[in-house]
DNA sequence: TTAAACTTTCAGAAAATACTGAAACTTCAG
DNA sequence: CTGAAGTTTCAGTATTTTCTGAAAGTTTAA
């Protein structure tokens, strides 16, 4: 690896942690990013100097996020580690799962503990409080849903026109008003 | 506490570490926000059964947040702590310290490594994935900000808007070439 | 079958992180 | 000043998380 390289892998590291996954697993799929080939489960120990075991506890995690891909080599038995998918699918996928281990079990508590009716006026605030939070997670998780499912370039134009998009809305409000 | 209350500010202490603190500080956190009253380090130390130094350590973190207030009540000396702005302003302070903490140091390292000229044919396929991380995270980044800098009634017709704003895009774009 | 080549699992060790509580510090009323 | 009422700091401990490596499991070629 050179110095580069592995800054670029390092990092992935220290940040490992704050994407939701843990240091190793962090290298390992930062590795794997910038490694034109595929790598096989050793040539993974090896470059980072981990052990074989937490090369597999760490495939592992990475394939409970959709991030690696498997491939077999003709007349080799190993297997070989890839991401998967571009560069925007692991971005879109690292936000969906975050969502679901971050937002998803919050929005169901929430919803379970707005189902009860209020027992006194501390609990009355409490709830008020909890079905603001509820309502702004559900719109923001819908709202990415659709995002998600609009095509990347559409996407990508709405995420350059940026903050105008509020006058394009504006002058659709106009246009119907005026027939 | 409530059982209810109970179970929502527990609830923040397991969620704490995956929205970015560790357990107490999102205990400390959730109690404030579904307590009517600011509450003094005492009071939340005894509300939660951890130590007073704990709070201290805590109310700093959050601090460094941005998301809690200090008051002051006339003839006391002590600290009553209560959340900082509304629930919209607070999402708007996680999501935007996060990128502080997640996205920037990255954006900024990308940067340092895209400075020099690749040395082999290796680091030229690993600047070229570094640099669709960059161009991607910039975007996004940039896109966030933006919106953060639209009014909240704005962003929510926007939200409530969602795939639906791809057909306001392409409506303005008739608009213009027939017009 | 057998055994070689590989992968996974998991108990225990190591490392990282969080928490306590006592001491140090700060502020302010008298 | 003095000391009471508060806050902060931090060394040491407790807890949690991660990592190792050996054993168990799986797959396949012969």
């Amino acid at each position: 690896m050179t110095a580069k390289i592995e800054s670029f892998v390092m990092h992935c590291g220290e940040m490992g942690s704050r994407w939701g996954f843990n240091r190793t697993v962090g290298q390992m799929y930062g590795l794997l990013i910038i490694h034109e080939e595929a790598l096989s489960a050793v040539q993974i120990s090896e470059a980072l100097n981990i052990s074989r075991g937490n090369v597999s506890m760490g495939i592992k995690e990475l394939q409970s996020w959709r991030l690696v891909q498997v491939h077999h080599k003709p007349k080799d038995r190993k297997e070989y580690y890839s991401p998967a998918g571009s560069i925007w699918e692991m971005a879109t996928r690292v936000f969906e799962e975050r969502r679901k281990r971050e937002v998803d079990p919050t929005l169901s508590l929430l919803r379970d503990n707005l189902l009860d009716e209020p027992g006194n006026q501390q609990e009355q605030y409490a709830q008020d409080r909890m079905h603001e939070i509820h309502d702004l997670l559900e719109t923001i998780t819908h709202w990415a849903g659709e995002l998600q499912s609009m095509s990347p370039d559409k996407l990508n134009t709405l995420m350059k026109l940026g903050a105008g998009v509020s006058k394009v809305i504006d002058m659709k409000d106009k246009f119907i008003k005026n027939g």
